[in-house]
DNA sequence: GTCACCGAGATTGTTGACGATTTCGTTGGG
DNA sequence: CCCAACGAAATCGTCAACAATCTCGGTGAC
């Protein structure tokens, strides 16, 4: 027998919106694995929304990064290899370098108090072990240095790069030991920032960026 | 009276690649102004396509960054400011400094060997004056030294991004004396990937990129 | 004269149905 | 027993009509 609490089936423009966010969210959360296929009719079902809205939705995480459509063929979760994850990371690395840069030339006094209570808070989660705030802190910090910058085409472009890294960093953050690796590499772009050394601040976000990748590489490449 | 020479409206798949191709040609091209309004009926019966074909097609140029949508209002070409162009460019300094170090890791003495060729020939090209094979030869050379690289993800973002710049390189490349400043730029370029040095090739690119910028505050923000 | 309001026309957005393509199990021949 | 050809089911892609929304000119009140 069918329930009487059917939710009525969202429609237009508010039920592609509504796709969006609940393919996102389960896409960037785990919630569906890398290489699922996602059929129009059943997500449609699931969410309570047309297949028109769930096409929609997939068009743009299409230009997102985070599907991948093969014409006649259905829309999968996007799978990134271990290859392609570095070769993401390595552009990261030179864009991140730029925000640096730009952040140290650009970051007023108030804002550096910021960055360097960020910095503090960040050695505190690391030496009480607690990788789960030191992930949030390390991410706040990134994004802040990226805001600092000023850059926009750059943070629109590291967005969507780390959008699709999503599956690695968290194999990442669970690696134990890794705040005590990374937290000194955070600290010396902060004091760069700090010091207004627009160099020293680029060299020290690509020290970490390269670490990332050597890091990305023993947990996949060797480990199992 | 209609025209017996009535074409036939293309459709289905066929129609939207029709419609894409002819509208990012108009675009790239110049054929379309920045700011312009693309209405979708007018755009269907220019092209003999379907409106849906268009529609499609509009999806995916919004996706590239080469139009703007806003909801119920249309479609437009995307206009880039100064601004905006300086910050793509900083982008492309970044990343094409990655790609020339990695070229400089990994080319072959054949693909050097195309390379120093492609030089002799850029030289050729500024020595006679003709700006025209200038500039091809110039993107054509960008675009050897990324596929050197064998980073594809900087490949694939520095596409999007020289897309969206269409309408200032070619301001660019129509200054006079230009392909004088930035030819020893290239020469460098080439000479640091043959002496397989993967940080002066970086150091090369970063500064053909530098001049890139202040040619272009130059050319828009000073001039007129 | 100016401003808020209204409505017709233009344009985009959505829909349900239909068409096209691929996939996969089945069947018949070798 | 294996394989190619076939066909049905599943799924995506497209269409033309319809609905929603915006724009812009005119109208009337103040």
């Amino acid at each position: 027998m069918p329930s009487v609490t059917e939710q009525p089936l969202e429609r237009g423009a508010a039920g592609k919106q509504q796709a969006l966010d609940a393919l996102r969210r389960a896409i960037l959360t785990g919630g569906m694995a890398p290489g699922q296929r996602l059929v129009e009719a059943e997500l449609a079902e699931d969410f309570r929304v047309t297949r028109a809205s769930v096409r929609a939705a997939l068009l743009d995480l299409t230009g997102e990064g985070l599907v991948e459509r093969i014409p006649h063929r259905g829309a999968r979760v996007r799978s990134v290899s271990l290859a392609e994850a570095v070769e993401i990371t390595e552009c990261r690395m030179v864009l991140e370098g730029l925000c640096a840069a730009r952040a140290a030339e650009r970051a007023t006094d108030e804002q550096i108090g910021y960055l360097r209570d960020l910095g503090r808070r960040l050695r505190a989660s690391a030496e009480a072990g607690d990788p789960l705030t030191y992930s949030a802190l390390n991410q706040e910090l990134h994004r802040y240095v990226q805001a600092l910058s000023g850059q926009e085409v750059a943070t629109g472009l590291l967005g969507r790069l780390n959008a699709q890294l999503v599956r690695h960093q968290f194999r990442l953050a669970l690696q134990p030991g890794r705040p005590q690796v990374s937290l000194d590499q955070h600290l010396a772009i902060v004091e760069a920032i700090r010091d207004r050394d627009p160099q020293r601040a680029e060299l020290a976000a690509r020290n970490h960026l390269v670490s990332v990748i050597d890091a990305l590489r023993h947990a996949e490449g060797g480990g199992h």
